[in-house]
DNA sequence: AAACGCCAAATTGTCGACAATTATCATTTT
DNA sequence: AAAATGATAATTGTCGACAATTTGGCGTTT
């Protein structure tokens, strides 16, 4: 009896997310093979997170315990269950007697989000230059390399993935438990749901050249720098994914007003 | 059936009832007679929470959903909710099919927690310094001139949740949505474990001078130096919560050990 | 028309029972 | 004796039903 040899024992790890998705509304237990078999619970807290990430349980939108539980042919205990995961992930807002909604999606709280995952990435990124040890140098230069040529093949697939994997791995060699959890276990879903909604395709080129020069950073055990480049980056990305919801909250606002009109 | 009078919600409002003069926050709804009803996970989730970081609850010791239940009078559903709530806030581990034992308390746990700690509440310092109100600002020296008069007439007996409150307003002050979740939903409860079984009843004459120097820097708006001031004064927390940590552990093994050899 | 109060319907909270999994311990095997 | 094995007990996961609370509509009132 083994287990596996992820960290986190509450969370998936990202990366196992990118196929996963495309198989909604089904019943799940059997098809089995797969190590799953964990608890339901846990089985349906991924597909509900890919939903609301996708945009598929709209942001904001009220969610029906009984109504989500018969989607996924299960009951309501472990439905809620997941909620109550996924209200700690950030992706849910639940009242008492009331229910849980989908997140929204404002101005104000993705700055918010961001100035504190700023803070946070730049401490891992300090950590990381005096405690990572040489096989993860190695994963992390390897998965760069692996996005710097996709990138010069024109493969813009799985360039969302691996901007998460990039990050993850960094946060992983900070070695610090706590701040793990926090980010991986309590921002990273909401992070994602941002920017899978607000996405912009042109961004790539230019964040793939930004993780080198951290990458290099990190290898020359400076982490000052390190954390300064991590900052700037990630302010590129917030800056991008603000002008990205502004104009998708415009555009929203407009079609309500063209709704309440007719 | 089942009553109990203890009960603030969630996680607002971290000080007791012990001095309600220092936290106008509080709506006038509490006045009306008790309207406690909120939920029954709600109100035992305060209960456990006590009993663990009390540590009438041993950290590291099994917890029994059953068992629980029944000391509370309640069901299981309930009980199982609140557990997941106090995972959340890093009370609590579960394993799936194995179940739940309290937090350990370990030195390399207690040195993740504040190095975050230190880094997040620095962040809140230099926010707080730009962006606190008046009134807020008021309330910090108000409180910091309570706990003063409270140092020279020799009273201990509020100086731990005094503390809290401190942090607490602070970090209120910084006005970023998720920082606040993050510290008061997620750290702040595993830190006030650490620090009730860790105590140390010298501190609090250095810590409030340190508060005052905090609250100065902040009335002048100098975030970068409320920032440097709190990062050392957390760091003073630390060394002093490690040492009796230490301590404390050596101590429970030497019994360890006495126990084996009879 | 807007606001208020009341009743019915829908939704969430709680419970007890059962199923699935893990932990315990006596027994056997090396 | 220590380790592996297998049956049994204890504990967690899941379900369906019921209770408590909120939501939404309808008629009345101002």
């Amino acid at each position: 009896m083994l287990k596996q040899e992820t960290i986190f024992p509450t969370d998936d790890t990202p990366s196992s997310v990118a196929h996963a998705a495309t198989s909604p509304t089904n019943k799940v237990k059997s098809l089995a093979s797969e190590k799953s078999s964990t608890t339901l619970a846990d089985q349906i807290l991924v597909q509900i997170q890919t939903s609301i990430i996708k945009g598929e349980l709209p942001a904001g939108s009220k969610i029906n315990e009984q109504a989500l539980a018969e989607k996924y042919g299960i009951s309501r205990g472990p439905t809620r269950e997941a909620l109550q995961t996924l209200e700690r992930q950030r992706l849910v807002v639940r009242a008492p007697h009331v229910g849980a909604r989908v997140a929204q999606l404002t101005v104000s709280e993705l700055n918010d989000l961001y100035q504190l995952r700023s803070v946070l990435e730049g401490m891992a990124c300090e950590l990381a230059a005096s405690r990572i040890t040489p096989e993860q140098l190695a994963k992390l230069q390897d998965l760069l390399a692996v996005q710097e040529t996709a990138l010069a093949n024109g493969d813009t697939y799985f360039q969302e993935e691996g901007d998460v994997d990039f990050h993850y791995q960094i946060i992983q060699a900070s070695g610090n438990k706590h701040l793990q959890e926090t980010l991986i276990g309590g921002l990273y879903h909401l992070l994602r749901m941002y920017r899978y909604q607000c996405t912009n395709k042109n961004r790539p080129v230019k964040a793939i050249a930004e993780h080198r020069r951290i990458v290099e950073a990190i290898a020359q055990r400076d982490g000052e720098l390190a954390s300064l480049l991590m900052r700037r980056h990630i302010e590129q990305g917030r800056k991008n994914t603000e002008l990205r919801l502004i104009e998708l909250q415009a555009n929203a606002a407009a079609k309500e007003t063209l709704a309440n009109i007719s």
